[in-house]
DNA sequence: GATTAGGATACCC
DNA sequence: GGGTATCCTAATC
């Protein structure tokens, strides 16, 4: 999910919402309606292109700061993860690569990161299909994404099919404070499922194969088993997606399956948000994770270090 | 103070 | 019964 918010984020950080997001405030927003394609042909990349500058400040403020959820400061975003493309400057990189190669690669980041929400999620990717619970999920997990207000209350007992016949307006009446980026960002969602099921009929779920993403994906990927996910699953998941969470866990050592949680209070919010868990913290996760010692799923590596853990198995 | 370790118990599937 | 979630005490960093 994340993808391109208007507020801020931009494909390839799309899970992360920008600094100086403070929750509880709206952030100032330019006005933007982005509308389905009409027809396939326009495709969602012309969709997402169209309001491509918004998301991006004039003067690369927020690329040069990258997606920081915490408060910390951070070093840059490494180009490669979080690509920046200035389509207002002569012989940027417009110029460099064709349209088409721009257009495939913010539709893929886009598509990308709905795949990621909906696996930790575990829902769907077309949001008709939602339940009243997972509604309530997506909610939850854009209000933290984007430092929204709560507004689960507002739409409680609302279905997918009913959440996706709201108006624009109907959301602001619901959230006045963020009701018109929760509804960009369904429509974003929508048309996703939509240019999908377009593109590949009766494809529209959560679990299209990735084929940057290596050894875990396949033992990863609970959403797809419908079997609840296991903690381990979802580390694992979130050590996949360095680009949307290296900032909170990241591989020390990928070949030995040491990795290091570096922001706790995030990944065990992360995990919460995962299990409908409101309360989890990192005490009541790490003890989760002691539990594994026995099992022999993780450890703590031979040279004992804090918040850093190792998969027994990591092949 | 934060993290680690592990016992005990409860809950849900 | 498995897999947590929760609460707890104690030790360590």
């Amino acid at each position: 999910m994340g993808s391109a918010s208007p507020s801020a984020a931009p494909p390839g950080c799309l899970l992360l919402p920008p600094d100086g997001l403070e929750k509880g405030a709206a952030p100032e927003r330019r006005a933007w309606s982005p509308r389905r394609p009409a027809t396939p042909d326009q495709g969602l990349s012309a969709f997402y292109l169209s309001y491509f500058d918004m998301l991006y400040p004039e003067d690369g403020t927020w690329a040069a700061k990258g997606p920081a959820a915490g408060a910390h400061e951070e070093p840059p975003e490494e180009p490669e993860q979080c690509p920046v493309i200035d389509s207002q400057a002569p012989g940027g990189a417009l110029e460099e690569h064709s349209l088409e190669q721009v257009q495939s690669m913010v539709v893929g980041e886009v598509l990308k990161d709905i795949e990621t929400a909906c696996r930790l999620l575990s829902i769907t990717a077309d949001p008709v299909g939602w339940s009243p619970g997972n509604v309530q999920k997506w909610l939850l997990w854009t209000e933290h994404q984007y430092r929204l207000p709560p507004v689960g209350r507002a739409f409680q007992d609302l279905g997918g099919k009913e959440l996706c016949a709201l108006s624009e307006e109907q959301f602001r009446q619901r959230s006045p404070l963020g009701g018109d980026v929760l509804h960009a960002h369904l429509d974003i969602w929508k048309s996703a499922a939509w240019m999908k099921e377009r593109t590949s009929p009766g494809a529209v779920h959560c679990c299209a194969s990735n084929s940057e993403e290596s050894w875990t994906d396949s033992e990863v990927d609970s959403s797809c088993s419908g079997q609840p996910i296991h903690l381990w699953q979802f580390l694992k998941e979130l050590l996949l997606k360095p680009h949307s969470y290296g900032r909170f866990i990241r591989w020390l050592n990928k070949e030995k399956g040491i990795f290091k949680i570096e922001d706790s209070a995030q990944v065990a919010r992360l995990w919460g948000i995962r299990k409908n868990r409101p309360a989890m913290n990192y005490d009541k996760l790490s003890r989760s994770i002691r539990q594994y010692y026995k099992k022999g799923i993780i450890r703590k590596p031979d040279v004992s270090q804090r918040l850093v853990y190792q998969f027994v198995h990591p092949i």
